[in-house]
DNA sequence: CTAGGGTTAG
């Protein structure tokens, strides 16, 4: 059990212990101790039932006591009533800087962030001066408005007014740069205050690299000398295992899984995490034991098992456990949903995402984020049918470079190359930033469609004005434009001109395009140049075998498949999927759906 | 009497 549960049970038993031992008896203020010493229990444990009785005791007596007046504004705040710390606020006869920073984190504790500001106005106009309290709690507020401005005001303003900094303080800024900013500015406040570092603000800055796409640099912050007198606690182990299933990293990831067992770091969001880690780095059966063996499952697990197994090639699986959280009455989430329709997209279940959808449009959650719309339309796409999938995308309201790429990937499978370019030139009308992704997807949709000038075009759009690196997937659709219309003697230049070498899968597209308009002795120059760069792999063998057998050179075919189990090389064999027998399985996770 | 960090998704 980690502290703050512990905490809040300890809280808890205090109340039940006093009003076990006076039944009727509430304490009177003039016994101000135990009095304070209630109230804080009912803040800590979250009951608000006793509060307001508390309150009625306090305002009885002329003047009321300022300081619980003030402990009342935390405990209303604590139970989540709002207007009635509001109401025990302006109670307060002498309001201190603890009274005024009391409200303002209440405020800033009910998502009433902008009232939190408001406030601090107030607060300066009766010349009260904040302290680090106040100031990191209006940080808080801050980081919740995702007000970058208002940010970096605050930051100054403790500066100017040379307000001690403790490390309260310092992860409140920096958590505000990381939400808010950029994850320099964070280390830098980090960096400026590390004296005072301790375990949380550590941890603050750690979650900061994981969250914001940096994970090598959170497991070098972990790993850095430096902080060695920190110890990690849950919170910490969390974010690292998030960071290590971004890298693909199993060996880090399972070294922090030895740490949090000899540690006991063992609550709901270290075992999920556990479970995405394991996944994510390809080791389903991990992370369905960590699952399977986890006792209170929340939300949050299931989604990481079913979204895990869908990405690791295992979307039956998904289903079938999605099927047991239906049959279990655990109740689901909008994420629980995405990972169901990217199995659904995988195996191109048609009928049974469409009953998501349905699930979806009853919780009324298709509007409420660009995932969910992302996701939907992406199943759609990949199931064929572009036309609901440009439907649900005309309905969406928020779009990112994800939703777009999405749709046009779904034009560009159905063979509708002009759909594609047609939406992509929307795309930059909108003035919205392609991504790598798009371009690949925009690349691939010209191939599928034969549009071989139009691809050129915006390849050379891409490397030139716009400034973008190509990848090696951008050179592999390129080669499989041009050999796939034919330009053979194209492609090979092109392939010749690449600043890097090309990889298996370039070869593999051009040696496609190869067997396609029977061009075999150019096929077999490549190949010689293939196996001088990327000899023992498999897939390798595997393109000069397809190459052989589009010739009808069945010798050929049988000596390479021979050479291949010689070398005790394997592939998994590919396949393809229809959806069929509607009536019974998918049937099935209907009536669980409904 | 007042303040800080986490896990899942396209």
């Amino acid at each position: 059990m980690t502290r703050a549960y512990f905490l809040r049970d300890m809280h808890s038993h205090v109340l039940s212990l006093y009003f076990l031992t006076r039944p009727s008896l509430h304490p009177a203020p003039n016994d101000p101790v135990l009095f304070s010493v209630i109230l804080k229990s009912c803040a800590e444990s979250r009951q608000a039932r006793h509060v307001p009785i508390l309150h009625c005791h306090v305002i009885k007596s002329t003047p009321p006591d300022s300081f619980l007046l003030t402990s009342l504004v935390d405990a209303y705040a604590k139970c989540g009533l709002l207007p009635h710390a509001r109401r025990a606020f302006h109670e307060i006869p002498h309001r201190g800087v603890v009274s005024w920073t009391s409200m303002i984190a209440a405020y800033a504790q009910n998502d009433c962030a902008r009232e939190s500001l408001t406030l601090f106005n107030k607060m300066q106009e009766a010349f009260v001066d904040a302290n680090e309290f106040t100031l990191g709690s209006l940080a808080s507020a801050c980081t919740k408005l995702a007000s970058l401005h208002q940010g970096k005001w605050l930051h100054g303003f403790v500066l100017k007014k040379g307000i001690a900094v403790n490390s309260f303080l310092t992860t409140s800024l920096l958590n505000m740069y990381v939400k808010c900013g950029t994850v320099r500015d964070a280390r830098a406040v980090f960096d400026e205050s590390a004296d005072s570092a301790d375990v949380v603000s550590w941890t603050a800055m750690i979650v900061g690299y994981s969250q914001r796409g940096y994970p090598h640099l959170a497991l070098e912050l972990f790993t850095d000398r430096k902080w060695a007198g920190l110890w990690p606690n849950s919170v910490t182990v969390a974010s690292l295992l998030s960071a290590c299933g971004q890298l693909g990293n199993s060996v880090t990831g399972s070294s922090l899984h030895g740490l949090a067992i000899k540690c006991d770091l063992d609550d709901p969001p270290v075992r999920n995490a556990l479970v995405d880690m394991y996944a994510k780095c390809g080791v389903v059966s991990d992370a369905r034991y960590v699952f399977e063996t986890t006792f209170d499952k929340d939300v949050v697990s299931w989604n990481s098992i079913i979204s895990g197994s869908a990405q690791s090639g295992e979307p039956y699986e998904a289903l079938e456990l999605f099927k047991r959280m239906r049959l279990e009455f655990f109740s689901l989430d909008a994420v629980t949903l995405v990972g169901v329709l990217s199995a659904c997209a995988s195996i191109g279940a048609l009928e049974l995402g469409c009953c998501v959808h349905a699930l979806l449009l009853k919780y009324g959650m298709v509007l409420s984020s660009v995932y969910v719309g992302t996701a939907l339309l992406n199943f759609y796409a990949k199931c064929g049918e572009a036309k609901s999938a440009r439907m649900v995308f005309d309905s969406m309201g928020e779009k990112n470079a994800v939703t777009w790429s999405a749709m046009i990937g779904g034009y560009g499978m159905q063979g509708d190359g002009g759909g594609s370019l047609a939406l992509f030139r929307d795309m930059l009308k909108e003035e919205l930033e392609p991504n790598e992704v798009v371009f690949t997807t925009i690349l691939a949709a010209c191939s599928h469609s034969g549009m071989v000038g139009e691809g050129s075009r915006l390849f050379n759009l891409m490397c030139g004005e716009m400034n973008f690196v190509p990848s090696m997937k951008h050179y592999a659709c390129m080669v499989d434009l041009l050999a796939r219309a034919g330009n053979l003697d194209e492609a090979m230049d092109f392939m010749e001109r690449m600043p890097v070498q090309p990889s298996v899968s370039v070869f593999g597209a051009f040696l496609h395009g190869c067997g396609l308009h029977s061009r075999f002795e150019l096929g077999e120059v490549a190949i010689r140049r293939m196996l001088e760069l990327h000899p023992d792999e498999a897939c390798y063998y595997v393109l000069v075998s397809n190459l052989y057998a589009s010739d009808g050179r069945w010798g050929m075919v049988k000596q390479v498949r021979e050479m291949i189990r010689q070398r005790g090389l394997s592939k998994v064999p590919g396949s393809s999927l229809v959806e069929m027998d509607i009536n019974n399985d998918a049937f099935d996770q209907v009536a669980v759906l409904s």
